[in-house]
Order: C-alpha cells, then structure tokens, then sequence
RNA sequence: GCACCCGUAGCUCAGCUGGAUAGAGCGCUGCCCUCCGGAGGCAGAGGCCAGAGGUUCGAAUCCUCUCGGGUGCGCCA
C-alpha cells in the first residue's frame, strides 16, 4: 500500500471540503524531523494566501474535514500552518501484517499500465565495453527492473553500435586475418581492442587497405552477401563477449534485447522522404539538414542537422529518428527513456524535436533523456588508467572481485570455501554498482574503492551485513515465516522508526520509476538498514524475557525488512547474501 | 560566441514539485562487548549551502548578475 497516496487522497478531500481550489498541491510528505509526526501536509500556508485568510483558520477547517479515522492517532497543527500526522500504531502495524503476507512486500502493480521502452547500455560492435558503458547499463537495468516490478511492460532495447564507417575496416582486417590464418581468428578477437586498433592502423598507414575498406562499406550497405557474412561475425563475437559482461554484472539484458544501429538501415531512406515531405528538408552544401529555429548556431541562425551526407551516408540522427518512429508505432510505446550520456543532452533535445514535427513520434508518448554524468578518479579527472587509457569493465571487475576477496578473508571465518566464493562475488559485484546506483544520476561521481567497499555508510557491504544480520535472527529462531501469526506490537522508537520506513516501500519504488532515479532506492534501502540495526540494538528477539507474543511481533517486523531489503536489492540487480 | 550541467562540513555524497533547527558516512573526540553476528550502536565537535542582488509569509531549492569547474555546439557515434 502507498501509505502517501493514500493520504493525498484525503488531505485533498479535506481541503477542498475546507474551500481551497480542487487543484491545490497537496503537499504531503514524510515529515522533516520526529516531533513533526510521520507525515505532514504543508499546503495550507500557500493555499490560505490565495484564499485570503490566516493558515491556521485554514489548517483548522481542513483538519475538520480530514477523514483519517482508524489511521491517524493524532493530528495537529503547528508553526504558521503544517499539519502533523500521527500515523496509529495499530493501523500501521495491521498494514505490515497484510504486507508481510504478500511477496510483493505489500506493493500493489500500477493502476495504468504502460509500455515502456527503456533503451540502454549500447556499447560497440568490435570493442570491449569499458567503463563509460557502465553507468547506462546498472542504471537503465534498475529502472527496467523497477518498471517491470510495477507491472508496465517493459522492452529493453540495445542499441548496439553496429553501423557505420569503421566496419569497413573491420571487415577488411577481419578477411585479411582469415587469409593468413583461418585459425587465428577466435583468438585475435578474443582480444577486441587490439583488434579494432590494429584494424585502424592498417587504415591510416595502408593505402590499399583504406581503399578496400571504403569499398567494403559501401558494399556491406548495400546488403553485400559477403560483407553481412563477414560483419555478423564481428557482431556474434562481440555480443558473446558482453553477454559475459553482463551476466557477471547481474544485467538482465540477453542477446534478444539487442536492436542496432543496422537494424534501423532500411528504414532511413524512407525516413528522409517523410521529412522531405513535411517539408523539413533542406539542401546545404550538398547535405540534407532539418533546419530547427528551436537552436541556434554560432552565427545566431537558425541551427541546421545533418540527416544525410553529402555523399550520401546516414547518420546516427536519421537512426534514431528511425529508432523512435519504430518504437512509438511499432512497440507502440508510451515512454520511452534514454540512459544516455548527459553529453548528449543537445542531441536528444534536437532529435526529440525533430520527431514531434515529423510525426515520428505519437503524441502521447513521453521521450525522456535520463542523462547521466560521468565517472571520475580520485583526482577528480575523468576515470581512466594511469596510461590514460580508458579502463575495461572486465578489469574493473577483476580488481572488485580482488579487493572483496582480501575484504572477506579477512573478516569472516566460519564459511566454506563455496559460500566465501559466493560472498566474494556479492559484494564486489554490488559495491560497484551500489556506489554508482546511490549518487544522483545526473552528476559526475568519484569512483572510490575504499568508500565503496567500506561496511560503514550507504553502501553495498553494509546494506548486504544487515541483510544477514536479519537472516541470523531468523536462523536463531528456528521458525518459519508462513508461521508467523499475531498482532504486530509498535512499542518504542526503534519498532516505530523501521515500521514507519517499512511502510514507505510503495511510495519509493513509484517515484523510482516515474523519475528514473535509482539513489532514490538506495538512499530508502540504507535508511531501512539504519532503522534495523538500530531495532536490533534496542529490541531483542530470540532473548530471555521476551514475551511469546512481543517475539513473534519482531519477528514479523524482522520477516518484512528482510523482504524489503532483498526484493529492493533485487531491484537495483543486486544479489543478497544469507551470511557472510 | 551560444547552450546545458555543476559549486552544500576537511573528504565522499543526500536534501524529493520552495516549507519548520540544512542531513548521512568517512576522518577527528569520547562512550557502549554477562553481545539474537561489534562488519554494530550512542554522543560530541565541524556549514555565511561559491558570492551579490531579487521574488516570497518562508529560498540550499525559483529569477538576474558575478566568480569558479565541467560538457556540448552541420557531414564520427
């Protein structure tokens, strides 16, 4: 249940009942500090200065007319206007209860189901995916989790880097290594990078390789049998490689989420004419460009986008105005989300434009730019490695997987060799992505090994101890879940505080969807965490003195932030731990 | 030149459509082990929210300007 939508419903009820317009902001949120209650409306102060009179009058009629009985213990008015809200303890208690039946945890599928488009990670045909395809790939997955948990339909789409001039020279390196040695080339591949600069090399440095190369692409364009056997080699093998990436990474996407860049090639000629016929098309210096008033260029005119070459190439403009037409009237989308890059903001916002003109897009569908912004090393400069080469992901994931090791050796003592593999893998693996899913997606972060894998703070290890932590309870009291029965008892601070933030699951997976901000989710889930180790401190379970029914009362409080944690961490594709 | 993003504690980061006394973690000073896992909990010190104006009952949040940092601007993606 969404306890915050719920009481939206009412305080809206109450102020319009107490003659405040219908379209008034409900303002209700968690409240700011403990002495405020456990949620507070704060619209009256603006609502009363519109109306003309004093808030707390206001305040006074609105609470009049605020139907909140069996949920609310108490309700106040304080300062010039809020409105404190005391949840009961028994309502809140009742509403754990029927959460800790439901293995949703209590969070009910949205009312108004969308498809959803979520396109990301998009790294390249023939290169390893490194560091700056990190970010896209955890943050677009959690969202498309998250979406998918609610109950829209979500399509993952890969928009592999696949096309272009660079396969060319792919292409024509490919055929020379199979010439020289048709065993060779799983092993040349196996190593992209050099591959890709070798192939490079023989381009700037070689005459006739050059030659050959721009012919092969004109060929591979034309849909040369030859060229396509050859290219999709290249395509096969890279998509292996990420595939691995992938699943070490715990992303969801699989080889059928892929639609590349070469998908959309047939389909931009067509794309052209429809812009020709808009009449968005001009002609300049040989190229076809949408002239857009909405930007301007350096000389203050209007700013013009190169939709196709001179020579007659596309460019990746024309492909993702293709990738939108398909995903608005083929997917038939009702959002579509972008983990892209916040560099190219300017590009989206022109493409996005240039859609809405041309029909390509349908008029209720939502395009929306999740930018994100960049990874940097401890000096603040952008994350590379001390050659000033970019860093593969499969690198950073060795040194994670090396530095947990020595983390978790370290600490714990009792586990298998196979449950310390296991927990070696769950914490490297979610302290990466942890670290970069808890900052705010649009800014630029600080990658830190020593923050990430410290068990102190809003991180992965700590969140994962007391998931353990809680687990341990459970072991201890050798009974099972399903077993649970009796009231949940809301006592003290401690109980108050992790009930109260347990009811806050729905609200936070809502506005993680809707915004796209996973840190959102993590900044919940440690504060869930917090609230737990401070329950464990002051509340004991499987302890002498216990009453039978306070036991099985925190016990079930236990059993739901366990849940919590697992089904939010599973959110985020992160695994959990039962002890480490 | 134009556009976008950013500037919050010594460090790394939150601060949700403007709302009450700006919050965490690290680091620093102390306290709590007859402990359901101390990989923890509690307390303290530490902030002109880059600066200056403005709007507002009310500003870290909105507007303008200045300073400082980053990014992007027609035939790569």
């Amino acid at each position: 249940m969404n306890i915050l939508k719920l009481l939206e419903g009412r305080v809206i009820k109450a102020l319009i009942a107490a003659g405040a317009p219908e379209d008034t902001p409900t303002m209700v949120r968690p409240s700011a500090r403990a002495g405020f209650g456990d949620y507070q409306c704060n619209a009256v102060m603006a609502a009363a200065k519109k109306m003309g009179i004093p808030p707390r009058e206001l305040a006074q009629k609105v609470i009049d007319n605020l139907d909140l009985d069996g949920i609310a213990g108490n309700v106040e008015i304080a300062g010039p206007g809020f409105i404190n809200i005391h949840l009961a303890p028994q309502w809140l208690g009742n509403m754990l209860q029927t959460a800790i039946k439901d293995p949703r945890a209590g969070v009910a599928e949205a009312d108004n189901k969308l498809t959803v488009v979520v396109d990301y990670s998009a790294p390249n045909v023939a290169k390893e995916m490194h560091v700056g395809h990190l970010r896209s790939t955890i943050i677009g997955d959690a969202i498309a989790r998250t979406l998918e948990f609610l109950g829209h339909k979500v399509i993952r789409q890969n928009h592999l880097g696949d096309w272009g001039t660079q396969f060319g020279m792919l292409i024509t390196h490919l055929e020379q290594l199979q010439k020289e040695s048709p065993d060779a080339l799983s092993m040349e591949l196996s190593d992209l990078e050099t591959f890709y600069r070798e192939s490079k090399k023989h381009f700037d440095e070689n005459a006739d390789f050059a030659i050959r190369a721009r012919n092969y692409v004109v060929r591979l364009q034309a849909g040369d049998e030859y060229c396509l056997k050859l290219w999709k080699k290249l395509v096969d093998i890279t998509l292996s490689h990420n595939q691995e990436v992938y699943d070490r990474l715990n992303v969801s996407l699989t080889p059928s989420d892929v639609m590349g860049e070469s998908a959309y090639n047939d389909s931009l000629p067509t794309i052209i004419k429809q812009l020709d016929e808009k009449g968005l098309l001009s002609e300049d210096n040989g190229a076809k460009v949408v002239f857009l008033n909405e930007f301007k260029n350096k000389d203050g005119d209007p700013m013009g986008v190169i939709v196709e070459k001179s020579g007659g190439g596309f460019l990746y403009t024309t492909t993702d105005l293709a990738a939108i037409n398909h995903r608005c009237h083929n997917l038939k989308a009702d959002r579509v989300l972008y983990y892209v890059d916040a560099r190219q903001g300017q590009h989206f916002e022109q493409v996005f434009t240039i859609v809405r003109k041309a029909g390509f897009a349908t008029d209720h569908a939502s395009l929306e730019h999740h930018a994100f912004g960049m990874m940097l090393g401890k000096d603040g400069k952008p994350f590379k490695t001390r050659a000033g080469t970019t860093i593969k992901l499969t690198n950073l994931l060795d040194e994670a997987q090396e530095r947990a090791s020595a983390l978790i050796t370290s600490k714990s003592g009792s586990l298998s060799e196979e449950q310390k593999a296991n927990v070696i893998r769950a914490v490297a693996i979610g302290s990466v992505k942890y670290a970069d899913l808890s900052k705010h997606r649009t800014s630029d972060y600080i990658f830190d090994w020593d923050n990430m894998l410290a068990f102190e703070g809003n991180t992965a290890p700590y969140l994962l101890y007391a998931y353990t932590r809680v687990m341990s309870i459970f072991r201890k009291a050798g009974i099972r879940e399903s077993d649970l029965n009796g009231d949940i008892i809301i006592e003290n601070d401690a109980e108050r505080e992790l009930s109260l933030q347990l009811g806050r699951f729905s609200e936070t997976i809502e506005y993680v969807a809707k915004e796209g901000l996973p840190h959102q989710l993590c900044a919940y889930l440690y504060e869930i965490s917090g609230a737990f180790m401070k329950f464990y401190e002051a509340c004991p379970v499987n302890r002498e003195g216990v009453s039978e029914e306070l036991r099985t009362s925190r016990l079930q409080i236990c059993a739901l932030t366990a849940r919590t944690l697992k089904l939010g961490l599973d959110l985020l594709g992160i695994e959990t731990v039962e002890q480490m």
